[in-house]
DNA sequence: CGATGTTACTAGGACATCCGACTATCTGCC
DNA sequence: GGCAGATAGTCGGATGTCCTAGTAACATCG
């Protein structure tokens, strides 16, 4: 992707220039820096496992959530919450996911304003397969044991809950 | 942005429904979909400090690299492999600092093939600037002490290594 | 009952990122 | 010298995400 590879870390070698050039939170830098590459690495290696199903990560998760849904329909709204995206995402998504035949809009049973992404036999079959697809590379985490994963949710468990990811729950260990 | 907020936590409760419907690699797609989230609550909070200056996290990332460089010019290539992403992207971030007189691009002295992008004194003054508003709000990791931090650079630092982004160097600390 | 405010979804537009393809150059080696 | 292969940058196209605005429908309360 970007020719070829360098002979040393690059966030590194960024934070020795931040602090050689005095500015400040060189630390809050690299925490920031390591995430976002992490990231890159993350929906790349995703991405590529769930290229032959033709799905995406985003739209893999909104029909992982489908499926552990009791009736395999939600709101849009909900959806939008819980994989705490943009609602103009979510109908993206549901568009494409539709498209595929993967989902189907059906209207809210009571509350006209509603649309409910219900879950095709095709889309709940799929999410399967993918889901079996992403465990073999560990989520674009293999590689890492279980206590490497424990530590990245812990670590990250901080940023979370300053964003108001949890309403005070006990931290799952 | 996602109506309201959720009396839960959202990967918590993933987790517990990949638990409970049997699909495997729970550990690991929770520890994705952390990092996920942290990107995104991140990408945020950097690019609303941004927005006053005109900038968004890119663009700043590759004012800051020029910045650190001798001549303050440096070929689109290499701005590329060192914020590793694809050329394509390298030549729309620069296109947009070249529009707003942030950098200019100049041929390359020997390499006809090779275009610099040099900063202007406008943009070498704006990424102190944009350093200093990032620097306030760390990076959008504000509230998390040291120790935090070098816990998120440690518990990341397995899976940049997997990707290759050292060459064997002595892990820092 | 009706005005006001909230909630649900979509349309249009702005960005950032990637990929594939293409042109222009440089490099290496016969 | 000259040709094959590698490298640099750009263009066009596809995706995904967000924001602003706008319409429709529910909910609340005087």
């Amino acid at each position: 992707m970007a020719g070829s590879p360098l002979p040393f870390d690059p966030i590194a070698e960024a934070r020795r220039n931040w602090e050689k050039h005095g500015w400040d939170a060189e630390a809050a830098m690299s925490a920031a820096t390591s995430i976002t590459r992490a990231h890159q690495i993350l929906l790349r290696r995703i991405d590529a496992a769930l290229e032959p199903l033709g799905l995406v990560f985003s739209r893999f998760e909104a029909l992982a959530l489908l499926s552990f849904s009791r009736t395999g329909a939600l709101p849009l709204s909900r959806i939008g919450q819980r994989l705490q995206v943009h609602p103009t995402s979510v109908t993206n998504t549901i568009d494409r996911l539709e498209a595929d035949g993967l989902v189907a809009r059906v209207p809210h049973p009571t509350d006209r304003r509603t649309t409910l992404a219900e879950l095709t036999d095709r889309g709940r079959a799929l999410a399967v397969e993918a889901a079996t697809a992403l465990g073999e590379v560990g989520y674009g985490l293999g590689g890492m044991d279980d206590d490497d994963l424990a530590n990245v949710d812990r670590a990250l468990r901080p940023l979370r809950a300053a964003a108001g990811d949890f309403s005070g729950e006990a931290p799952a260990t």
